[in-house]
Parts: C-alpha cells; structure tokens; sequence
DNA sequence: TAATGAATAT
DNA sequence: TATATTCATT
C-alpha cells in the first residue's frame, strides 16, 4: 500500500505532460473579480512570464524595512527585466505583455525603482498553507523539498524560497509535534529543546490543515496519496479550463482576504497599506518549473472529477478551526459547473 | 551550477 | 512574529 508511493513517485517525473501544455499558468492571474476586490484598476498586464526570483539589488542593502508603495507597472516591469536578463525560456507563448498601462511616468516613485522592487511578503493563508501541507504529504517528508513542494503547488507568484521558508518553519512546527506526543526524544538531539511557550498564532495557521499523521511518525511507510487525491496540481487541470484557476496565490489572498475580514479582520494580504495602488501581488513565475505532470493523474481526476486540491482551497474557510466545513466561499473556479 | 537547510535579518 | 534573505554545504 504505502510502499506503492515510491512507484508512483518514480513514475511521477516520467508521466509529466510536456511543459507546453502547463504553460497557460503563467497567464494572467488576477481575475477581473478579483481585481475589483482588490481595487486593482489594471488587473491587465499582469502576466509576465516565469519571473525569476531573482533579485540581485546592489549588495548594499537596499532593503529600507519596508517599501509599500509598489506600482503595479513596476512589478511587472521587474519581471519583464529578470526574465530577459535570466533566461526566458523561448518556448512559452509570451501571450501576456509586461507592458502594462502606466509605467515610470506617473507620478509616483514608480520611476525605476522597479528594478529593485521587492514583492509584498507572501501571507501564508489556510488555504495557501493547506495546498503545502498536501504537497508535503503527497511527496512524502523525505521528498518534501522547496522546488517540488512548489511544482506540485502550482501556485502561481509562489517562490521556491516561499516554500523554502515556510517549509522551514513547518519542519519545526512537526518536530515540536512529535517531541510532545512522542515523549522523549530520545537522544538527541538536542534539538530545540521543546518550546514551552509554543506559539498560539503558529499553532493555528497550522490546525487549520491537518498534518498527517505519518509526518508525526517517521519510519511508517507513507499512506501514499491512494485514498486521496491524485493530485492534480492547478497546472494540469489549466489544460481545460483555462481562466479563472490561474488566480493562485493572488486568488487565494484574496478570497482569504475578504473572509478573514469577516471573522478575523486579518491585515491585507497583499497591496499597499498606504491604501494608495494596489500593486500585482506576484508575477508569474511558475513557468519554468513543472516538466511533465501527472497526465494520468490529470485523467483520473478529471474523471473522479472531485478530487482537486482545489476544492480544499475553496473549502478551507469553512469551519474555522477544526475543520470541517463544507461551505465554498471561495471560488478558484466552478468545479462541475462549466 | 543550483538547490537545500539552517541561521540570520527585517 | 512571520516571512525574507543570507550563508555554508552538498
């Protein structure tokens, strides 16, 4: 049962789809919807291709705390100047310009800065969180690195360095996890003595998705994904629908964005806080990741037709803290209904 | 080289 | 505190 993982995780890379066909991810991903929600006046021209996360700004610290005022043209202009200067894989249909409306002239500091830009933090919403967590368990700890971790996500604007750091701080989260229930750990390690005072935030952003239980006991063969979804990461499931799942973490920020206002008036997941432009919240970059996928996985989800991550994103609001819910607020796109 | 994981910085 | 960035290894 469990040891099957390990096939299938072999297949896995073999069966990937050409890179052609994931290709449509890095389309724009700001639906018009959102954007509203957002107060973005120019959701066009988002797209961009692969962004590299590039950032290489002068070695002297460029970095003022924090820099909130991020055109949008900005944004993308940096992605457009990272793709040329890195690598711009030629054989992706560049549909998208980066040429978006307004660019330095307007007034604002938008200028040229946009080299040196930074992209807003990254808000690790449930449903963010949730999509990781299921990555992780798909792949297995073991296999659980930054890049696939971010493949299988496909979330769009995700960085491997996105994943890097929260898979940093998620790896601590289970190590305390089974230092508490495991009892003694045993030599150790001296590992990070147990935190008594834990953290009651972190603790919640991680009860929100449920770690399974094989993470916690290491040396049981991984329930491997048999029972649960074939996963189908937004990218396959692009080929046929391609338009409102692009969203990714743009959508799901938002989405987030506005229950959590509802129930926890979180903090904006991403936009200026001045309350002045809404910048783009990522810029593609996904392309260049994700070779083939799971094209049989592809099928078979579609045929189940209910098995998509997606779904979990879009019900992950619902019960608040343990679980549960059913209700789907969200909509990354309609599941059954096209 | 590029990616990872841990440490560190903001 | 959460996330970003840097650094040493691999």
């Amino acid at each position: 049962m469990r040891e099957e993982e390990a096939n299938w995780f072999a297949r896995w890379e073999e069966e990937l789809p050409n890179p052609e066909e994931l290709m449509p991810l890095s389309q724009t991903l700001i639906t018009p919807d959102l954007a509203l929600a957002f107060d973005i006046p120019n959701p066009s021209g988002g797209g961009g291709g692969a962004a590299a996360n590039h950032n290489h700004n002068s070695p002297t610290a460029t970095q003022a705390a924090a820099i909130p005022q991020v055109p949008a043209a900005a944004a993308a202009a940096v992605a457009a100047a990272a793709a040329a200067a890195s690598s711009p894989p030629p054989s992706q249909p560049h549909s998208s310009e980066f040429d978006s409306g307004e660019m330095g002239s307007g007034g604002g500091p938008g200028d040229e800065p946009a080299r040196t830009l930074k992209r807003p933090r990254l808000v690790w919403t449930p449903q963010l969180h949730k999509r990781f967590v299921d990555a992780v368990a798909h792949l297995g700890i073991k296999n659980a690195v930054p890049k696939t971790i971010m493949q299988l996500m496909s979330v769009d604007g995700l960085t491997r360095e996105n994943v890097a750091s929260h898979l940093q701080k998620y790896r601590l989260y289970l190590k305390r996890m089974q230092g508490l229930s495991g009892g003694g750990g045993g030599g150790g390690g001296g590992g990070g003595g147990p935190l008594s005072g834990a953290d009651a935030a972190t603790d919640h952003l991680f009860a929100s998705a449920p770690v399974p239980h094989h993470f916690l006991h290491p040396g049981r063969p991984a329930p491997a994904a048999d029972h649960f979804l074939p996963f189908v990461p937004v990218a396959a499931l692009q080929q046929h629908h391609h338009h409102q799942q692009q969203m990714a973490v743009a959508a799901v920020a938002a989405a987030a964005h506005q229950q959590q206002q509802q129930q926890y008036h979180h903090q904006r997941q991403f936009g200026s806080p001045t309350g002045g432009q809404f910048e783009h919240p990522f810029l593609a970059r996904q392309a260049q990741g994700v070779h083939r996928m799971a094209a049989a996985a592809a099928a078979a989800q579609v045929s189940g037709h209910q098995t998509g991550y997606v779904e979990d994103l879009e019900s992950a609001t619902g019960g608040g803290g343990g679980g549960g819910g059913g209700r789907k607020v969200l909509t990354l796109f309609p599941t059954g209904d096209d």
